[in-house]
DNA sequence: TAGGAACCGGAGTTCAGGTTCATCTTATGG
DNA sequence: CCATAAGATGAACCTGAACTCCGGTTCCTA
């Protein structure tokens, strides 16, 4: 399959990382409406650079929603480690909407038209979605969240969150409203 | 202030509405992907015409989005007229919420980085907002919401449930998950 | 029904931004 | 320390899509 793979010479490693950073801290900032000339600037190398490293801004984009997938892969795996189940999903639901606060190029590829191209990939290259499952579901059988709750339905209330991350609407008041729910209910 | 404002030819009036009735469709079709050139072609017109009406791609959507903010106020006011505070509700965020299923330029216009210049406008333009206001306040008055339920919350659980209708999602649910909340409570 | 203002058409222009490539530079193994 | 393959560079190139422009057409009024 995979030819003999000389490991990259010293500048080649270097400058990839540096790539690698510039767009990382680009792309979170503007999503993908950053240029590669400015990427190119940030990382003090010509264009032609990044291009010997990625194929094409979808490749190196990728590389960036890769990384935060990785990232978000341990905080699942740490909130899983949780012993209470409400404390891990809770602990799970926050860090992730808290590094989704951090990162528009997440956000914006999650919410674009093009997902789910990216989940797909994220669930080739780590085990986020089973994880996931497992908070979502030991939650659910302690009888702390709804017992239909599924992790697609972690899918949708992460999604309307990010949706609100942008501009003016306070997310975390969304959230606060998703656990409590927003009818009014005389019991209780 | 303004010209005296002989009436449109009427082939210029009839032209008009074809270049808004393509634009309406296409857009809420694709969003602002669509091209101008396409747009002339389903109007059976020359781009030139439509630069003729509109001064740019910019202002034909933002014809097209003032459209539908309109028929959004048609809806509220209608829901406003529902003498249950709780199916005004009720009605007023299915209505939102089915419209916009089915208009992806306003779903884009209103998710995109670039709000709040369209609320700004809508605002502007109509009574939306109040006659929101109105309808979120009684029911939040019944005892049928929340007590701290508010207008901005509607704009936030709105915009949630939008940046669900792209993709795999079921907004019907998460807008359920919102009704009810996630958290299972043992009383009630 | 003629004159002319208003309007239309769509090939061509412009421009922004991604991508290439001929040439220069540098790391590395012997 | 050299030879050389790997890597870097950035001006030039290419593409696609918004927008312009002017010769031809159509409506309207007197």
């Amino acid at each position: 399959m995979s030819a003999p793979e000389r490991p990259l010479r010293a500048d080649a490693r270097r400058n990839r990382e540096s790539v690698l950073d510039a767009a990382g801290e680009l792309f979170a900032q503007r999503g993908d409406a950053v240029q590669m000339d400015e990427i190119a600037e940030r990382a003090r190398l010509g264009v032609g650079t990044l291009y010997r490293h990625f194929a094409d801004k979808q490749a190196l984009l990728a590389a960036i929603i890769g990384r935060r997938f990785e990232a978000m892969t341990a905080l699942a795996r740490a909130a899983d480690e949780t012993e209470d189940p409400w404390t891990a999903f809770e602990t799970l639901l926050h860090g992730y909407l808290e590094a989704a606060q951090a990162d528009a190029a997440f956000r914006f590829a999650l919410l674009g038209p093009e997902e789910p191209r990216w989940s797909d990939i994220a669930a080739e290259k780590t085990d986020f979605a089973e994880i996931t499952e497992r908070v979502v579901r030991r939650a659910a059988d302690a009888g702390r969240l709804r017992a239909d709750f599924s992790a697609q339905d972690f899918t949708l209330i992460t999604r309307g969150a990010m949706a609100n991350m942008t501009g003016t609407g306070d997310w975390r008041r969304y959230v606060t409203l998703l656990l409590d729910g927003i009818r009014h209910r005389p019991g209780s």
